[in-house]
Parts: structure tokens; sequence; C-alpha cells
DNA sequence: GTCTATAAACAGATAGAC
DNA sequence: GTCTATCTGTTTATAGAC
């Protein structure tokens, strides 16, 4: 209806025989993250990826299979997509981590507001976290928890702050947070605003202001750790 | 047939007529909010509310009546706390809007952290806007443009910035989705700082740190308004 | 108002042809 | 690898007894 067409994501040469697998597991995505999972049939998966209703089956086992192949699929994608934007994280000034922390954060507003993989990708994440399922663990040991560690020591650098308070945890978390809410609350924000829908402008403008929140704790912090 | 008295809720005083209605609906929030509307069956509902099948088309019409009841009661009993939790915005100086904003704020975050129902309600609002069903436009209109706007208003007195500006209204935002962040992404948040759950205690640190944030965000935006 | 039985549609999974 | 037909269980909704 109104998504396009669930093409390769990061991907490469695909081989021809996996085409169809590659079909089933971005439309998955993108109905899953759409409708839910409960409430997405195999059939309409088959149907919108083109393939027959056998092929879940024969790729991935069971729906069930096919929910943790696309968790996998996208905890992996991001995961080396945040280590190329977070290369190496020590031996920074202050001012430098501060900087990083801003390039990362409003890359990842933009990206998660305007690019339609992104967005699916995000709410799918969402939904998996909040039934709590099988995955989640998956999520947590692979994906946040190196990733938030890694925005932590960067707070810490920027800030002063030690880098595994609780402070600091609750801190990134409530950064994270602002950015998130845009993505989940859409609907509302945009209406709130007179926005049509957010588009690649009022990303923008998104994105700067909750930078400017982060640069406001941020400037608080180092002031509370002068005393 | 609509739903006033929302203060009955966990209810004592139901008419005894109204008890099976009044069960089928709390019971319908706490399974709709943890496994989603889709995954939970009319027959598990009425098997919890221990009502029949039955009851539910004679109360509700069918599944997706009692869904809009359940939204409808939900909004109802936010809007009416929120009503009461804010009376009065008008004439007020900076320091006391900012005392006041501070104040609805920590109340929210602390119920929402730890009291059954409202982590329950905020679960089911979050679903319905993300599935943007027909009740989302009920949800923006009588709930969140009114409550918004008020804390708007507040925000205004507190900081300085023009209330109805883009920029007050952003920031509005995100300071609501800080706090929403800790409730829907509680499992990883726990996990992550080491609690087994988010208690009394938990929810009082998350409080103070979220409070801490706007306190900070408002400083910085009065320093711009000096300009 | 409450409850049971049942209809009609739909779900996920699979066997087997090609 | 792909596709169809079909099995088995579950879903919502409803008709009708009490």
């Amino acid at each position: 209806m109104n998504d396009q067409d669930p093409q390769k994501i990061g991907g490469t040469g695909a081989s021809e025989e996996e085409s169809t697998k590659n079909a089933l597991l971005q439309t998955a995505i993108a109905l899953f993250s759409k409708n839910g999972f409960a409430a997405t049939s195999t059939r309409e998966i088959a149907k919108v990826a083109k393939a027959n209703i056998g092929s879940i089956s024969y790729y991935f086992g069971s729906k069930e299979g096919l929910r943790r192949a696309c968790a996998r699929s996208i905890a992996g994608l991001i995961a080396s997509t945040a280590s190329r934007a977070l290369p190496d994280v020590d031996h920074l000034e202050p001012d430098e981590a501060a900087k990083m922390l801003e390039n990362a954060l409003g890359g990842v507003i933009r990206l998660m507001l305007t690019h339609h993989n992104s967005r699916n990708m995000a709410a799918f994440l969402l939904q998996e976290v909040s039934e709590q399922g099988e995955v989640l663990d998956e999520i947590y040991t692979h994906l946040l928890e190196p990733l938030h560690k890694k925005l932590c020591r960067l707070w810490s650098v920027a800030t002063g702050d030690p880098a595994e308070s609780q402070q600091t945890i609750m801190r990134v978390f409530s950064v994270i947070g602002q950015a998130l809410y845009f993505r989940l609350g859409e609907p509302l924000v945009a209406r709130r605003l007179g926005w049509e829908k957010i588009g690649k402008k009022e990303a923008e403008q998104i994105s700067e202001m909750v930078l400017q929140n982060m640069q406001d704790m941020i400037v608080a912090a180092r002031i509370r750790n002068q005393n």
C-alpha cells in the first residue's frame, strides 16, 4: 500500500538462489514492523514477497524462525553501521568526544526518521523489546550493551562523569530516548506540529533540537564536575 | 453507554450489573498491553476475567469494540488525572511554572514506572499510536493536544520561549520522550543498570535524573532568551 | 444477563508433485 | 527450489437455551 519494495538492505550481491529468502526477510521486517508480528500472517508475507507460502518453512523453518532471522538481520546491520560511525573512542579530548556524540546521535536521528528501512527496523526492535521474547537477550548482548558502553565512555570523556556510573548510564539512555520518541510518537508529533509527515526537513529540525538538548546537558554536567 | 466514572478502575464500587463489564475491560487492558491486541484472543480475556465468551459481544459488540472501550477508558482516566494535577496555569511566575512542570513530570514518571495500571495504560496507548488505528484520532484530540498545550504554556512561562512555537512544542515532546523511554525500554534499561526490575527506589532515581535534565534545559533556554 | 454449542473464516505447518 | 492442496487447530461472532 505505502511501503515501497522491500529491497536488499545493505545488501551486496545476494546469490540468485537466495533472492527469495531475502525478499521474504525484507517483506517480513516491513510487515511485522507495520502491523505487528501476531497480526501478520505468513500468507500475507508470501504474497507481498511474491513467494509461495511453503518457502517460509523451507528457508526459516517456521514463522517464529522468520522472526528470529529478522531480528538477527537488523541487529547485525545496526551493529556494523555503528561500529563504522564510532570506530575509536579512546584518547579523545572532551570537545572531540562531544562532537563525536553529536555526529553519531544526529546521524541516527536523521536515518531513523527518514530512511524507510531504518524506520521499519526501529519499529521492529521496539516491538521485540516490549514483547520480551527470546530475541531480546540477543539484542541486548550483541547490540545494545556494547554500543551503549561505547556511548557512555564518550559521555564520560565529554563531561568528566565516570563512565559506568548509574548516572551516566541513565543519562545516555535519556538522550537515546529523546531521539526514539520522535520516531515512535511520530503520528502525534507530526500532527501537533502541523506537519503532514516527518520528511528530511522536519528530521533536520528535530535533530538540531535534540542535539542542542544534549549540548545543554553536557555543559551542565561539566559545570557540576568543576566543583 | 459511555464510560464515565473512570475512577473506578481497580474498582470496588462498580454496580453489580457492571462488574462483569468492568472486569472484561480491565483484563483486556492488561492483556492487550502485555501481548498486543492481535495476539490476545477473546477467549483468553473471558477466561481471565472469569466471564464467558459471549459477554464480550454482549457488552462491547466485538473485539474491536472492546479495544475502543479500553482506549476511551484510559484516555479519560489520564485526562481527568492530569487536569487535577495541572489545575490552573495562568498568572504564574517563571519559577512557579518550572516547579509545576517538575511536579507534574515527576508524578507521571513515578506513576508510570511503578503503578501497575499505569504501566498497562502506557503500553496500551503506545501500541495504539504505533498501529495508527481509529482511536488514535480520539487520543490526540481529547487527550494529547489539550494536555500538551498546557505543558507548552507552562514551559513558556518558565523559560520565556513563545508557547506555541515549533521549538517549544518539540522541546516539550523531548521531555515527555525521556520519561516514556524508561517505561518502554524498561527490560533493556534495567538490565544495563544491573537492576532486577524498576521498583519504587529505581523509579525515584530515574525521576530525579530526568527532572535534572529538564532543569538544565530550562536554565539553558532562559540564558538563550536573555540575549 | 449468563452461558453453551456451533458456524464460518483463517491460522501455521506439511506432504508431495514438478 | 518452487508451488499447490490439504490437514489440524484456533479465531471471532452468533444463535438460542436457561
